[in-house]
RNA sequence: GCCGAAGUGGCGGAACAGGCAGACGCGCACGACUCAAAAUCGUGUUCCGUAAGGAGUGUGGGUUCGAUUCCCACCUUCGGCACCA
């Protein structure tokens, strides 16, 4: 039988119809095996699968895949987050149904996700624009709303004047403030908006205890929730009312000399004077305006106005005036603050432009005394209490807790801790979304539907004209419905709901994707979660990756789902970058499509060139030629196999020596014992060029005549169990090729024998001060005694001496010796 | 400004616990095969130097017998946040 060329062409879409018509990847519970939960952020369907959707599936699923050979029962879902705005931009672009749109972009990116070769079980696709998904997302609505933590409010929000809708906090971003989708800067809008309150969960957020996520993503979390300890402190204004403050450096407050409010702070009305009515007014209705308009850059110059009224410190009784300001921000804290302009940059600006007075409270160790007179800038340092009756020289390390305890002991203040997180907003007036299910009744108020009518199922017959209405709104009949509780004449709510809601609980679907009892099944829940091992990009950071563990935390506390975390372990892909070194975009004209490579080189190839070519946690750019090299090795390995196994191997006349033998399955063994320890740490470019230095090496024992030998048989099973997770077609058809049984990937992952992998000669290195001088080969077992005469007999080191006697010996066992002079 | 990550050949990168810097691949050079080219195979490839030898992991210092690895200061690049009291 003459040997066949490989060509991907021909066995890729072989051996896929064949592991889909045995339903080689169906995961189903099985109590026997331990189980993995490995799972990749799902695809929005744009239209084309592009190479960052490669670069983050098909190494995960080689990770799925090696832990499966390692004796898990595996189950790596795939869906689709199919509701947003893209679509709907098409929609209004293209002139066709939202709809229709998202679900022919669904049927091509099926048809190309199955050319990456991957392991997944496709009976769990789940799509959350489906009405039997949505009901689901919905029901999680109301469940949220009944357990108090959906509200509806009225408050300025993000608006962004492109896409017509309002946005969450974190879909805003940079300087400008601009929509995370089409860059256009937002604008501030008052709106009746629904949020969830992710703030009850800001502290259970900050712990990372339970769960192996990178650094970054918890520092990104961490900086996000932003967690300050303070103190609440209760000041008196002279019309009566109690005016609270946060404040992180209660230790200064016997330097506060005036107080800030928000422009918008609900006191500031009763606060002003008669004579300075007139100015507040107009600042007020300036700083509106400007967060109407956009917001300005950060360092301009602090403005305000006096109210003309004044506030009692608590501690000392001082009268200090109240003044206005926009560079105090209604949505912290309580919008009003105490300014203690010795010891805080922002305060010492204002007060040195509107010449209030400065008192030094705080004499940090080390620095000449300080003079609130003469000071050119704020001193932040934390120091000694000075001019602070009765706290006067406690010292810096007890500052706060004194403070804290003596406010708490007069009653006029406490501790608090405050969060720059906000609750997430999740009203969006787009069509392309899964209606909130709310009913408006004038009797009964707002009211959820009832779980037997969800779900709200979202019309088909809607203009999606972007007028900065809900297009629902405008649905002739869709928005009139009954009241569930009295029957009488109600309004939906029109809105629909942010798709992060969606993508949320998509892992929870996955685990029964048809069922109806419930969003999922009990028992594929208490088998399968949490998810084991989660991987996507980065930059989700603060948007999906909180949410979802809000999501899960909320739903635990409601005793639907159970442990703290819903991923206990995640992993981010860097990105693929053009050839250029620029990120890929049609408009650069640098985008690599994943189907003219898989058409040109097949997918085993690009699966394993997209593990190779950079760090997979820090991506980088493509290089066209580099995936040559990556080619070249399948098909060498390819050639050697396919001639020295099979039915070629009669031909083949072993002629190795002993020492050839043992080199090939130390090299063997010790490879295995590599790879397995990447693949445990998701290191592929090392995964990679350990298979091909692997190959090199099997390459020189072939030439000594190592084919044929049991050894060789050996290194080739154990070779091709090892690429079986990189490459799986072409390891199945080689695996087929050397007369094993199908398939090799129910075949268990080979272990080490550690005797063959062991070094019994080393290369001992001899430094002579620190350099290298010479290399001499021993023993594994030599003594320490041995390895250092044989050292200081060294030739080069004899020499080096000079018959000077060595002044100290360090032997370092198995590795090296150095003489010191 | 604050927080975080990263700086290693012409390029992507490797070095698992402080012990041979540059594995593996790309590119390049030379050779074999070929009438020739491509493909393929082989050899070489950090820099300076003909060589002996020397230098070398962003820069400067430190700890150590020994530092890409640990410590201090600085520079550069990237990412996030940014009047958050």
């Amino acid at each position: 039988m003459p040997i066949p060329n490989y060509i991907p062409a021909e066995i890729e879409p072989k051996w896929q119809a064949k592991w889909e018509a045995d339903g080689l990847y169906h995961a189903d519970i099985d109590t026997s095996r331990p189980k993995y939960y490995a799972l990749t952020m799902l695809p929005y369907p744009s239209g084309d699968l592009h190479i960052g959707h490669w670069y983050a599936m098909t190494p995960s699923d080689a990770r799925a895949r090696f832990m499966r050979m390692r004796g898990f029962n595996v189950m790596f879902p795939m869906g689709f987050d199919a509701f947003g705005l893209p679509a709907e931009n098409a929609a209004i672009k293209h002139n066709i149904h939202p709809k229709k749109w998202t679900y022919a972009n669904i049927d091509r990116m099926r048809k190309q996700l199955r050319s990456m070769g991957a392991m997944f079980d496709w009976r769990r696709e789940a799509v959350s624009a489906d009405p039997e998904y949505y009901r689901w997302t919905q029901w999680f609505f109301v469940k949220l709303y009944e357990a108090g933590l959906a509200y509806r409010k009225m408050s300025p929000v993000d608006w962004c004047p492109h896409c017509n809708t309002t946005l969450a906090r974190e879909q805003v971003w940079g300087e400008d403030r601009h929509c995370e989708r089409c860059g256009t800067p937002v604008i501030k809008k008052d709106l009746e908006q629904w949020f969830f309150k992710i703030t009850r969960y800001a502290d259970e957020l900050l712990s990372y205890d339970t769960i192996d996520w990178p650094e970054r993503v918890r520092t990104l979390q961490t900086n996000w929730i932003g967690r300050s300890e303070g103190a609440s402190v209760f000041f008196k204004t002279e019309a009566g009312d109690t005016l609270e403050v946060f404040t992180t450096r209660p230790d200064t407050l016997w330097g506060a000399t005036f107080m800030v409010l928000a422009p918008e702070h609900p006191l500031v009305d009763r606060i002003t004077t008669p004579e300075q009515k007139q100015q507040v007014e107009e600042y007020k209705f300036q700083a509106a305006r400007q967060s109407d308009i956009q917001r300005e850059a950060a360092d301009k110059e602090k403005t305000g106005v006096f109210t003309g009224g004044y506030a009692i410190n608590p501690v000392n009784g001082a009268r200090i005036p109240i003044w206005i300001a926009d560079y105090v921000l209604m949505t912290y804290g309580t919008g009003a603050i105490m300014a203690v302009p010795a010891h805080d940059e922002r305060d010492f600006a204002f007060a040195r432009k509107y010449g209030l007075p400065v008192v030094v409270v705080v004499q940090p160790e080390g620095m000449p005394p300080l003079d609130g007179a003469t000071m050119a800038e704020a001193v932040p340092a934390a120091g000694t209490m000075v001019n602070s009756g009765p706290l006067t020289g406690t010292p810096g390390s007890e500052a706060f807790e004194r403070i804290i305890a003596y406010l708490e002991a007069k009653g006029t203040g406490h501790r608090t801790v405050n969060y720059r997180l906000r609750d997430w907003l999740i009203s969006r007036q787009r069509y392309w979304g899964a209606p909130i299910p709310m009913v408006y009744c004038r009797d009964c108020g707002v009211v959820p539907v009832p779980e037997d009518q969800l779900p709200v199922l979202l019309p088909d017959d809607v203009e999606w004209l972007p007028t900065g209405e809900s297009p629902l709104k405008l649905h002739p009949t869709w928005r009139f419905t009954t009241c569930p509780k009295c029957g009488g004449p109600a309004e939906r709510e029109t809105d629909t709901m942010d798709t992060f809601m969606c993508s949320s609980w998509y892992h929870l679907r996955y685990l029964s994707p048809r069922y109806d009892k419930g969003p999922f099944d009990p028992k594929e829940y208490s088998y399968w979660m949490p998810v084991d091992l989660y991987t996507g990009g980065i930059e989700h950071a603060t948007m999906h990756l909180i949410y979802t563990r809000f999501f899960h935390k909320a739903l635990r506390d409601m005793g639907i789902t159970e442990g703290p975390e819903p991923m206990v372990m995640l992993r981010n892909q860097g990105m693929v970058l053009g050839e250029d070194s620029e990120k890929m975009s049609k408009s650069r004209g640098n985008v690599i499509a994943p189907d003219d490579l898989v058409r040109a080189y097949g997918a085993d190839t690009v699966r394993a060139y997209l593990m190779f070519f950079a760090r997979w946690d820090q991506g980088g750019p493509w290089n066209s030629s580099g995936i040559e090299g990556t080619a070249r090795w399948l098909r060498r390995v390819w050639t050697m196999i396919s001639e020295t196994t099979g039915p070629e191997a009669g031909a083949q006349k072993p002629a190795a020596d002993e020492q050839t033998i043992r080199i090939l399955r130390r090299k063997v063994h010790q490879t295995l014992k590599a790879l397995t320890r990447d693949f445990e740490t998701l290191e592929f470019n090392t995964i990679i060029s350990g298979l091909m230095e692997l190959y090199n090496e099997m390459s020189k024992a072939r030439q000594a005549g190592a084919a044929g030998t049991p050894a060789w048989d050996e290194a080739i099973d154990i070779y091709l169990r090892m690429l079986a997770p990189v490459a799986p077609h072409v390891s199945e058809e080689l695996w087929q090729y050397t007369g094993k049984p199908y398939s090799i990937h129910t075949q268990p992952w080979p272990s080490v024998d550690e005797e063959a992998a062991a070094q019994e000669q080393i290369t001992l290195v001899v430094q002579v001060n620190g350099k290298v001088r010479d290399r001499i080969s021993l023993p594994a077992d030599v003594s320490q005694e041995g390895a250092k005469s044989a050292a200081l007999e060294s030739e080069a080191v004899k020499k080096l001496l000079d018959g000077r006697p060595a002044r100290q010996v360090i032997v370092v066992p198995g590795k090296l010796v150095n003489v010191v002079v």
